[in-house]
DNA sequence: TTAAAATTTGAATCACCCG
DNA sequence: GCGGGTGATTCAAATTTTA
């Protein structure tokens, strides 16, 4: 499955490969504004003093590894400044970076992004609904992590499928808390000693709702993190393309036979739910010229309380006033804008008829006949 | 009820007052080593631009007072250093501080507290149960603000409440993610002209468990950021002491009125803290990220006259309708509604099994681990 | 008087295309 | 790049009004 496709320049991405190496290094080995999204999953600097242990004195298995150590603030800030430097770079102007950490780093890594001039979107809160309790009783249960979402830039058009992920939450606009599980049971992979293969193994559910959320199919994903591979593995069944950079060769060699075993979903399975945004635009006018109205013809507001006149020109004319539909509709109810569509009805047999039922008409016919 | 006791060395700290004037120099006219608890809600800098109008056209009224408005990052960030530096000063050397804040100034707030030495030792997520919506659906529901609970420095014997809050939580052990409705009703005070005195009072609830949790009776509570006086209300009717400084001469007027009517140990008060738990909602969608059905999978009515694909946004889709379990159910039914949850069934070992068992093992899960 | 329906409101970095 | 026109967009809870 591996491709070198989507080429700029002179230099081709190393799609739905894994690459080695340091994960700056490796990012500027790779040309600029060519990555639709990043989500970064780094080190969390977590500063633990010695060994933790259950009321049972059982040993917690602490992430204590080696490449989790930083020296002070200042190295896990220099270390910070360098990637998300390198991680800009690789953005597409419309791009944008998913980050996800603990008190520890997330707070470092916020006050950073705004300082390169990315733009917070959201911050989100994955709530664990199975968190490791808090053994010692001396704190509040850590039970969640904070994820930033940014854009490149102030003004950047960043995707947002806002319907799919309403369409996923029943109905409701995805808020910016999410309960979800950790990575337990099967999804958890392990090692050949049977011991877990990697310590902060994210859920794919979380990566789902990312990247359904923020991507489209076809988009280009970038870990500089991959671990084992959650991202890559989710961006593949999503139907995205992905570039894992991991340092460690033992978690490059899991999320290999990982992804080896990932399929995609199929095609119909992956459309979402669309805006109406999507939809093709319709003048007006254009009902007057099918004669769907006639010049001449009323309109009524949908509270009843106006009625104006439909003019050839696909204007309409009040008492007092003429313009667009939406002109007319926000002036004689004194607000600062109007959709036309649904606020003007016409008469059809004596009954009031919503003139949008006539947009979609022509939007059907469209569907039909393109062209 | 104006005090002046607890005094050190020459100066004598002003007990349950409200303090006028830049908090940064009525700060250092304390004497250090003073306060238990720290709470301080600083301007956030939101840094809004246009008007905001909800769908029907009403206008927001936006957070644009003057004292929310900073030139750039760097001078919210030296009024940050500042402060902290003040608060770090009149703290006792097992003393704590709690801040709260949104995704557009608490990174620049957690990384001057790590700076500085305060030692992190927890950040809270107040999940809000009705938060405004996100009217535009241009990015997430803005439901959550953060706080952050630190101690003066690394290996300080800070205060905590395990038991108490755990008895707050039905008896299990508080998490670091708290539900609680934003403050509204009667808690919400008004001004002479019957609009609200504060544009962002905290809710009591959010105060009660901070102060339950991390102080003791009779600790010293100061809020350089008092508002309309959150803070002290519930310190004194847990028989804490508080101290606060306030800038705006309004604000001060009504909190004072708002203490004179407070008194200790307010029984009702207390109740209203206690949150309330609802039946959790499990969207259908939840069952696609969490992989327990699969986009592409096919699901089958309940009469067996239909077969449908599930979506990777947890859309339906058949063979001429799309939609949500319930609206795909209702259609093919020719039915005004449909109950989804209890129509569909996929497979399992060749055998139906309805979508609804997959339900209920969600709640069961979060019946186990409430909150 | 009571229940139901309608209205109001909340720390918000909240369009996009075309000429 | 700028200005103007089109037209898409909300959830929970408290309060007020209507039936």
């Amino acid at each position: 499955m591996k491709t070198m496709t989507k080429s700029k320049g002179a230099t081709a991405l190393p799609l739905n490969t894994i690459l080695s190496g340091d994960c700056i290094d490796a990012m500027n080995s790779l040309p600029e504004n060519s990555i639709d999204l990043i989500f970064a999953d780094p080190p969390y600097n977590l500063q633990l003093k010695g060994d933790l242990h259950r009321p049972d004195n059982s040993k917690v298995d602490a992430v204590d590894d080696e490449w989790d150590q930083f020296s002070s603030f200042a190295a896990y800030d220099k270390f910070t400044r360098e990637w998300l430097t390198a991680a800009r770079r690789l953005l597409k102007p419309n791009g944008a970076i998913w980050v996800i950490g603990s008190y520890h780093n997330v707070f470092r890594m916020g006050a950073e992004l705004q300082n390169q001039g990315y733009w917070i979107l959201n911050d989100v809160v994955w709530r664990k609904s199975n968190p490791m309790p808090n053994f010692r009783g001396k704190r509040f249960t850590n039970a969640h992590e904070t994820m930033i979402w940014a854009s490149k830039s102030e003004g950047a058009k960043y995707t947002f499928n806002y319907e799919a992920l309403k369409a996923l939450n029943e109905g409701v606009q995805m808020r910016s808390d999410w309960v979800l599980p950790i990575c337990t049971g099967h999804e958890r992979l392990k090692d050949e000693n049977g011991d877990k293969a990697h310590p902060t193994q994210k859920p794919e559910s979380l990566l789902h709702r990312v990247l359904v959320g923020s991507t489209n199919p076809g988009d280009v994903v970038l870990d500089p993190f991959f671990g084992t591979g959650t991202t890559g593995a989710v961006a593949k069944m999503l139907g995205r393309d992905f570039i894992g950079i991991e340092r460690e060769a033992a978690y490059r060699k899991v999320a290999e036979k990982r992804l080896a075993n990932t399929r995609k979903f199929d095609r119909e399975a992956l459309q979402v739910s669309a805006s109406k945004r999507a939809e093709p635009r319709v003048p007006f006018g254009q009902l007057v010229e099918r004669g769907m109205l006639r010049p001449g013809e009323n309109l009524y507001s949908i509270n009843g309380r106006h009625k104006v006149k439909v003019r050839a020109d696909g204007t309409l004319i009040g008492d007092d006033v003429k313009g667009s539909i939406h002109q007319v509709g926000a002036h004689l109810e004194g607000a600062p804008s109007c959709n036309g569509w649904t606020y003007w009805s016409y008469k059809q047999d004596g009954k009031k008829v919503p003139i949008d039922v006539l947009r979609q008409q022509i939007r059907a016919e469209m569907a039909e006949r393109p062209n």
